[in-house]
DNA sequence: AAGTGCTGCAACCGCTCTCTG
DNA sequence: ACAGAGAGCGGTTGCAGCACT
């Protein structure tokens, strides 16, 4: 416990800040910048420590901040994101231009917690209150009751961890056998085509990988593994996508982990609840990915032998089509959902599917053809890499890369 | 009018990560 | 490789203002 070190060497104001003190680090950034935040308050003549004034410009004071009340769509919108990210408010605010982190932490922790329970939703795992009660261990309704029962939101302890603090853990070393890439396409090319029954084993397949469970999640695996200065976009739109028609929303709807009993018959029109068909929706319709970093590539992701798929199905009924660029970090999943139609490929010069690993960057060009073989250019030695057209059971096609696979797959030419 | 409890917001605290020397 | 400083994040707390008795 204790004031942060830079406040012990000399009496520094806290607490609120005055009108006045707004007006020197509001004139001093807006000529100088910030720039080392330590450095401000001598420059700018306050008597506060560097994060105090960082904060207040972050929070109060930076020009594009939108004040007011929350709309319901930002509402709404934050209500998936939590689904997705957890307590990541900056993640979160990252997608609310104008609104900060600590604004929507607030705003979380007073109001849409409540309202969500209200609605029977159990804020931390975001499944129905029933489930969770039933599960016995609903800590943080537990906590609120108890709390509740005294005085005030103050008496509220830590909550529980929310999906997003449980850090999932490096997969274990595992050998990717010609059974299990098999296994793989199999259910990767169920995916794609519809196959219900295969699609099932798909999911295994997807989950399995890991943790020999289907409680993996890739979007929080995603988030999880992503650096913080990661660009993750989760795209506000959120264009229709019928789940009877995208067996690949089905998929990720189950991987949500919000709805065990999803039926992934794609025959069946059953809809999924809401919250699960527009997240997943805008998530799959729109160009999403995210840079890891080095650090990233060279820890985790380069320990692992299998990776997973975050590309976006196709939103019209066609699900023939589907491009997934394997590169030993993370399945690219840059491809538009227009990308391999081809009326639209012309219009998508160039669409770069770009990761480094290793030093290498990877670019792939659509341009030339959006159903035949393509080229994917190794950036740093400029060797052409092929890209199959692989074909599905059913007769359907999928992309997936030729010599890029050995990254993807190290031990390729070792297999058990 | 005074006391009490509740609420929402702003700010602080401690921790972790990254960068730099 | 290591330590220290800075930046950023999420959890928590302090407090002003409001509603209610």
């Amino acid at each position: 416990m204790g004031r942060h070190s830079c406040c012990y060497k000399q009496k520094l104001r806290k607490g609120l800040w005055s009108p006045e003190e707004d007006e020197k680090l509001l004139n001093y950034i807006t000529k100088f910048g910030h720039g080392c935040w330590s450095s401000v308050p001598k420059q700018a003549g306050l008597q506060r420590c560097g994060k105090s004034c960082r904060l207040r410009w972050i929070n109060y004071l930076r020009p594009d901040l939108k004040r007011g009340t929350f709309s319901q769509d930002e509402e709404n919108l934050i209500v998936e994101l939590h689904a997705v990210l957890g307590n990541r408010w900056s993640q979160i605010a990252a997608q609310l231009p104008g609104r900060t982190d600590n604004e929507i932490k607030n705003l979380w922790n007073s109001c849409l917690k409540k309202k969500l329970k209200q609605k029977g939703i159990d804020p931390v795992t975001h499944k129905p209150l029933s489930e969770v009660n039933n599960g016995g261990d609903d800590r943080d309704s537990v906590k609120s009751a108890k709390s509740s029962d005294k005085t005030s939101h103050h008496t509220c302890s830590k909550p529980s961890p929310a999906l997003s603090d449980q850090r999932i853990p490096s997969p274990p070393p595992q050998a990717y056998t010609h059974q299990m890439k098999q296994e793989d396409d199999a259910a990767m090319g169920a995916c794609i085509s519809g196959n219900s029954t295969m699609m099932a084993n798909s999911i295994h397949a997807v989950t399995r990988d890991y943790y020999d469970d289907d409680s993996f999640n890739p979007l929080q695996a995603m988030a999880n593994y992503a650096p913080p200065d990661a660009d993750i976009r989760i795209p506000s739109c959120s264009a229709t996508v019928a789940t009877s028609t995208s067996p690949w929303l089905a998929l990720i709807g189950k991987s949500f982990g919000m709805n065990s009993e999803l039926n992934l018959n794609p025959n069946n029109s059953t809809p999924m609840p809401s919250i699960i068909t527009q997240s997943a929706s805008s998530f799959l319709t729109s160009p999403v990915g995210f840079r890891p970093s080095m650090n990233t590539i060279q820890t985790e992701s380069l320990a692992m032998n299998r990776f997973w798929d975050l590309g976006n199905s196709s939103s019209s009924s066609s699900n023939s089509n589907r491009s997934f660029i394997d590169n030993g970090a993370f399945s690219w999943g840059l491809t538009d959902c227009n990308l391999l139609d081809k009326e639209a490929s012309s219009s998508v010069a160039l669409m770069e599917a770009q990761n480094q690993i290793g030093g290498m960057k990877w670019a792939m060009d659509y341009s030339q053809s959006s159903s035949t073989l393509m080229e994917a250019v190794n950036l740093h030695n400029q060797t052409p890499q092929s890209l199959y057209n692989e074909t599905n059971p059913d007769g359907s096609h999928f992309i997936t890369t030729g010599t890029c696979s050995s990254l993807l797959w190290p031990q390729q030419n070792q297999l058990c």
